[in-house]
DNA sequence: GCGATCAGCT
DNA sequence: CACAGCTGATCGC
């Protein structure tokens, strides 16, 4: 334990702070100093740990914590921190806890990266500078060894600017998590008196079935003394929820649920929407809670008991096989789900998704390759081809191309000359001018607009995948209508096309990029949303460059947002700014753009150009002078699959170049993926990816029919 | 010399 | 893994 925090040091990462007698210690985060947490689950060993961390400084005043706090950024290995400091400040041993964003805390009379802050590159304890009352600055260790305390004095601790805590103003207000009940006034040990007792009145008025679903009591029994506080009557018995919460160390919820009034049974209906709707928005204790939910539900199965009362009278909760709980288990992927998913059993015939619709399970199909076409490319009923120039032949006139992604296009040159290439608008003039194809060899079709092309009806649909990108639905002479997503990532706007709500498909050609259960990444929202604060967080030091990856074409929101978020002008070169003027965006969205690099410090970049610090350093070499720190953010799905954390992003660092990978998909993730299928019931579904052999195309149909993939 | 194709890399 | 794309070598015209 004695080298948690250098362990962390290592990973640039780190959890939380603890401020104790004027010094500010680091609480170790992501990957190897996470174990530090995992493996004292009990609070009062964590809490023993810590002060044996800081025992050094620990010998003048009382057993508290002066203040803890928790890095937003890292909000998934906060999990633990989080519920550390909720503990804590219930049993009175914190004083003060805050949330506080990596490298937010400003220091105004320091000049970062400059000469005599060079240990700023090395250790991320230097992230967190303190203002104090006094001009003096902070001191930094030069080394790496394991003292990474600094010594402030009279602390003022500010966050962008806004004084946020100071030494003398510790104590502020604290409720009671059971009643609610201011308790500021009261002292440490009155605090915990109070909090037990209100416990202790609930539980006396539950009778004998902490375990037995539905608790309703009779009115005058639910009147529950609660020391001085009053509790409203209540009809149902909430103390096993109460109990169930504190084993599970969030009692600082208790109060929402028994306002709510969540007995033992609509407990166990919650669902994660539910849980928002509660007010329950962190992540972790919402996964936390979900699932304990979902082991309850295991367990009550198995005729065994959740809440087990002990001979001290304490309740738990039995955690998986009693041994320690990893970060990780809260985000289990049902064992049904695990490995290859050729084990997933088929499911019968049913009514899916559109009620009224009643369909045939898809049939198992061979992979066939019809004269050398992957058959996704070909459309059954017709002899029109989709994203195969790489297969180009004389038999086929009418060439379907669904985006201007290499990928979709290879093959496809200007000397083209087997027919027609029909796409999008957008994807016409970027084939124009990228690939130089002639106009007369392109016929631009518009969204939502039926078209008779060789007596086939074509209706292009909006995809959301990048700009121009489209799905594309057949609806041939023989009523076997065929819907091609090309690549495609579903959301409500789809969802709520009425040709899509009305027509019958009868095969769907779907992108399976990342058609497994471990693809469970955010909606773009919210990835944006996490960019924009790292970047106001990170801001703190002036001569900050920040660079956004993206494709050619492709991720453009993520930078349109954050221009218009933060206000300010992003750069990109003249090339990008024509592919950019290709794609119809918007007056208001372009105005934000600018090619003159000195008047913007935010710039889009290729992803390849970011992709390792070897090659942002070439930036940092060519930037030398002007900026001094580079931060750069890399958006792809691929970073969250395959055992990763989910996370709303992942941050590295290596001197002064920070490295985000964001988790911005264009793609569907696997449960958007499912309920894409479930929403167009098809009778047979061909995947577009990973479909190398009949196998593996029925082992991905099989992960999107089954059932119990939900979560 | 140019464009197309492919291997290799991230 | 492989998104989507870059670089560089080779080949044919």
């Amino acid at each position: 334990m004695e080298d948690a925090v250098s362990l962390a040091e290592e990973e640039g990462t780190m959890a939380g702070i603890i401020m104790h007698n004027h010094k500010q210690f680091e609480l170790p985060g992501e990957e190897q100093g996470m174990e530090m947490f995992e493996s004292n689950i009990n609070p009062d060993s964590q809490f023993n740990a810590l002060l044996k961390l800081i025992s050094d400084n620990d010998k003048e005043d009382g057993p508290y914590i002066d203040m803890l706090g928790r890095n937003s950024v890292m909000e998934d290995s906060s999990v633990l921190v989080e519920e550390l400091i909720s503990s804590l400040m219930t049993q009175g041993k914190c004083r003060d806890s805050m949330v506080f964003c990596d490298a937010s805390l400003q220091n105004v009379d320091s000049q970062p990266f400059s000469a005599g802050t060079e240990n700023f590159n090395t250790h991320s304890a230097s992230n967190f500078q303190k203002l104090h009352s006094g001009s003096e600055r902070v001191s930094f260790e030069a080394d790496n060894s394991s003292d990474h305390e600094q010594t402030i004095s009279e602390g003022r601790l500010y966050i962008n600017g806004a004084l946020v805590h100071t030494e003398t103003e510790v104590n502020q207000r604290l409720d009671c998590p059971v009643c609610g009940t201011c308790i500021t006034g009261l002292s440490f040990q009155q605090r915990e008196e109070h909090t037990n007792a209100c416990l202790d009145s609930i539980s006396r008025n539950e009778v004998h079935h902490c375990n037995a679903g539905i608790s309703i009591i009779d009115m005058d029994e639910s009147k529950v003394e609660l020391g001085e506080c009053v509790q409203e009557p209540s009809l149902v018995d909430l103390a096993p929820v109460v109990r169930w919460l504190e084993a599970l160390n969030l009692s600082r919820y208790a109060n929402i649920f028994i306002r709510e009034e969540i007995d033992w049974d609509t407990l166990k209906c919650l669902s994660d929407d539910d849980l928002c709707t509660l007010g329950i928005t962190a992540l972790g204790p919402r996964k936390k809670i979900l699932h304990a939910i979902q082991q309850l539900g295991k367990q009550t199965n198995e005729n065994v008991s959740i809440i087990n009362d002990e001979p001290n009278g304490k309740q738990h909760v039995e955690m998986d096989g009693g041994g320690r709980t990893l970060i990780t288990d809260f985000y289990q992927i049902p064992p049904s789900l695990q490995g290859t998913g050729a084990s997933v059993p088929q499911n019968e015939p049913s009514n899916r998704g559109k009620g009224e619709r009643s369909r045939a399970m898809p049939q198992k199909r061979a992979l066939r390759e019809l004269g050398g076409i992957p058959e996704w490319m070909s459309i059954p009923g017709t002899q029109f081809r989709v994203d195969a120039f790489q297969h180009l032949k004389g038999d086929c006139s009418h060439w379907f191309l669904t985006h201007f992604h290499t990928d979709h296009y290879q093959g496809l040159t200007r000397a083209f000359r087997y027919g027609h290439i029909y796409c999008s608008p957008i994807t016409a003039q970027l084939v124009n001018t990228r690939i130089g194809v002639p106009w007369e060899r392109l016929k631009p079709i518009p969204l939502n607009d039926p078209v008779d092309i060789d007596g086939v009806k074509v209706t292009f649909i909006e995809a959301n995948h990048c700009p121009g990108s489209v799905m594309i639905l057949f609806e041939p002479k023989n009523g076997k209508a065929v819907l091609h997503t090309g690549d495609f990532r579903f959301c409500e706007e789809i969802a709520a096309i009425p040709v899509l709500q009305t027509c019958q498909i009868h095969t769907l050609m779907l992108d399976t990029t990342y058609c497994n259960p471990q693809y469970d990444f955010p909606k773009q929202e919210a990835t944006i949303q996490f960019i924009i604060e790292a970047i106001q967080a990170e801001a703190f030091n002036p001569s900050t460059l920040f660079l956004i990856g993206t494709y050619t074409v492709g991720k453009e929101r993520i930078f349109f947002e954050v221009a218009k978020a933060l206000q300010q002008k992003i750069y990109c070169s003249a090339t990008k700014l024509r592919l950019l003027q290709c794609m119809n965006f918007p007056n208001e969205d372009m105005k934000w753009l600018t090619t003159n690099d000195q008047e913007a410090a935010i710039h889009i970049v290729p992803l390849w150009s970011i992709a390792s610090f070897k090659r942002m350093s070439y930036i940092a070499r060519h930037n030398h002078g002007r900026y001094n720190s580079i931060v750069s953010f890399s958006p792809t799905g691929w970073n969250f699959g395959r055992g990763k954390k989910r996370a709303p992003g992942r941050r590295w660092r290596q001197g002064t170049i920070v490295r985000y990978e964001v988790p911005y998909s264009e793609h569907c993730s696997f449960k958007e993926l499912k309920e894409f299928v479930s929403f167009i019931n098809p009778v047979n579904i061909i995947p577009s990816v990973h479909n190398d052999s009949a196998e593996a195309a029925d082992a991905l149909i099989a992960l999107l029919l089954n059932e119990e993939a939900e979560n």
